[in-house]
DNA sequence: GGAGCAGATGGTAGCGCTATCATTTATCTC
DNA sequence: GAGATAAATGATAGCGCTACCATCTGCTCC
């Protein structure tokens, strides 16, 4: 036997500050604490600073679990990209985590990695956090996760794309838009030969689509397309383009699916000596911040990723505060850019 | 008065399925639902298969906030970086939220935007969630930062950095060397003119400081310095180099802090019309995916990302399991590749 | 065949907080 | 200054789960 007891007594040794011993301090009841934590104006400004004085004191911390086990708002929002390390996706989380903070929203973060099935197995397990609202990438979900988001009944915004029929409000833009948009100006700009150095990614696919037809109607059948797996790279973009090149393409213009492809596909055209634009024309994807500032400056598609992040956190944010105006459908535009690769 | 009643009887309507409910269907008592979901080895096989069926069928959602509270573990990991759109620092959460998950927690995304302060209070902010653990970008932390993560009781793992004096355990590796190193090879190769195309970033810093101790004993005292602010860019290595370049700099060697800034470095110095590496030459640090494959391929600091991420998760998780063996201190390494802007 | 034991299951209590309603105290009106 | 109203505070109960210990069953062993 031991002279000092094991370390089984852990949960009693490093207990920690809890509300009532705040109330204690200060000499009001518990519930008087969690009012001026949660409802500070309902609460009288000398017994206010009290708590407060007593809350500074005992250096107590709320506990989240156990206020959002008896209020049923976990204060937590669940969202979903397809990739983490991905730019574009970080920096829309950024700006909505960054929003969803400013009104007491901490953000739990999951990867799909573009598949489904992925998506579908994240949600089930985030969902057990009881997240007050769920954010989600694309419109796409598995039937199974659609059933258990309706299950769970809680706020959600679907992002980066739009559709007429959201499961609950959606932040983005119309991709197919965006496809036909390119389409148009290649066939103003007089290209003859046209090309596609794209993703397997669903929405570049979207692009794509609608980029064909339009350049169909106009009789262009001829499309040299070149596809290249997610994650997409600067690697793969020289890899697609030189497939392209290797090809024969030459004298035309390649519609890129983002601007990191674009980017890889131009350190393909010049270590081939070709020349931009004459040569071989290029369109991005994303407008990326490196986009304007490139060996020649990139024509891209840009688009707002800040504000998709933000209006999908406002659109949370006021079904939260049962807000009236709910607009179901925010459709945040995109614009191309016309710099000096085309 | 209305015929139907208001919504203010929300909570009893959307009710969801609970631990009791799942009980009674499989005519057990709910602490044996709770053993299916979390020991299910101390369950009768037969039981285990009635309760997994009861389970299906309730499309029973566990409630981890419940159980948290109940078992004070959260099953909540924080993790905060200075820039979540930084894809250097999201590669690292990439993989370390992606083994977190594979051993049953969830990681909490917080950002920090390089400034210490702002740590702070979200780390104070993130501590009520009770995380379990949390994941810390550097070894710099305000002295009531810290007084709170040791209040918290909780593992923590400090990352990118190394230090003997770790809060509790560190991977990561050290800038010093890496500063050093850089150093000796551009001496060893001869470069007479040195440069420092720098982000006001901390460990970027100490690189630079150990970087020019070395050229100091060398005997190397003219090192032209330019700084840009964080976050970096593209852009910003575009202008930093272009402040060196109009300085006279020329016929060098430059050590810039970030593989971003070395590409637009890059860009300038081509827009110039200046040839690498005879004119100028090149050293990034991170090796991006794309630093092989500019042109020309870029000279830079390898080190491992990703190990980084999955070494900080195995060090919370064998913490959480009080597993003996425990490395305080994980260096990574780096490894400097020679291509061809040196 | 009954002591002894491991394995399986259940009862009780409580994690730390907030919703709800009740009560007390301050403020107002004429 | 009595009565009415608003503001401030408190008592009670319970959110959904798990730790802890108790109980029960079936089995081995001599």
């Amino acid at each position: 036997m031991q002279s000092s007891p094991p370390e089984n007594n852990r949960t009693r040794a490093t207990r920690s500050v809890t509300l009532d011993d705040v109330a204690k301090l200060a000499g009001v009841s518990p519930i008087t604490v969690s009012r001026v934590l949660n409802h500070p104006d309902k609460v009288a400004v000398k017994t206010l600073e009290k708590v407060q004085k007593a809350i500074a004191l005992t250096g107590y911390v709320p506990n989240m679990l156990a206020g959002g086990l008896a209020s049923k708002r976990s204060r937590l929002i669940a969202a979903i990209v397809p990739s983490i390390a991905n730019s574009v996706y970080a920096e829309t989380i950024k700006f909505f985590s960054e929003r969803m903070r400013d009104a007491g929203y901490q953000v739990l973060l999951g990867e799909s990695g573009h598949k489904q099935e992925q998506e579908e197995s994240l949600i089930a397990t985030i969902l057990r956090s009881r997240p007050d609202g769920i954010f989600l990438t694309g419109i796409n979900h598995s039937p199974q996760a659609k059933k258990m988001l309706f299950a769970a009944n809680i706020p959600v915004v679907e992002t980066w794309d739009i559709t007429p029929t959201p499961l609950d409000v959606v932040v983005g833009f119309s991709h197919q838009d965006v496809g036909r948009a390119v389409a148009e100006y290649f066939v103003d700009k007089g290209f003859e030969r046209i090309g596609i150095l794209s993703a397997e990614d669903h929405r570049a696919q979207l692009r794509q689509q609608s980029f064909l037809k339009v350049l169909e109607r106009k009789g262009k059948t001829d499309v040299s397309i070149s596809t290249v797996p997610v994650p997409t790279s600067f690697l793969a973009g020289r890899i697609g383009m030189a497939r392209l090149l290797d090809e024969g393409f030459i004298d035309g213009a390649v519609f890129s699916s983002s601007d990191t492809l674009a980017q890889g596909a131009l350190a393909e055209i010049q270590s081939r000596g070709l020349e931009i634009p004459r040569q071989i024309a290029l369109v991005g994807f994303g407008d990326q911040p490196y986009a304007a500032h490139t060996v020649p400056p990139l024509t891209t598609v840009k688009f707002d990723r800040a504000l998709i992040g933000q209006k999908a956190a406002d659109a949370l944010i006021s079904r939260f505060n049962n807000e009236k105006f709910d607009q179901k459908i925010v459709d945040v535009g995109f614009q191309l850019i016309e710099r000096q690769t085309t």
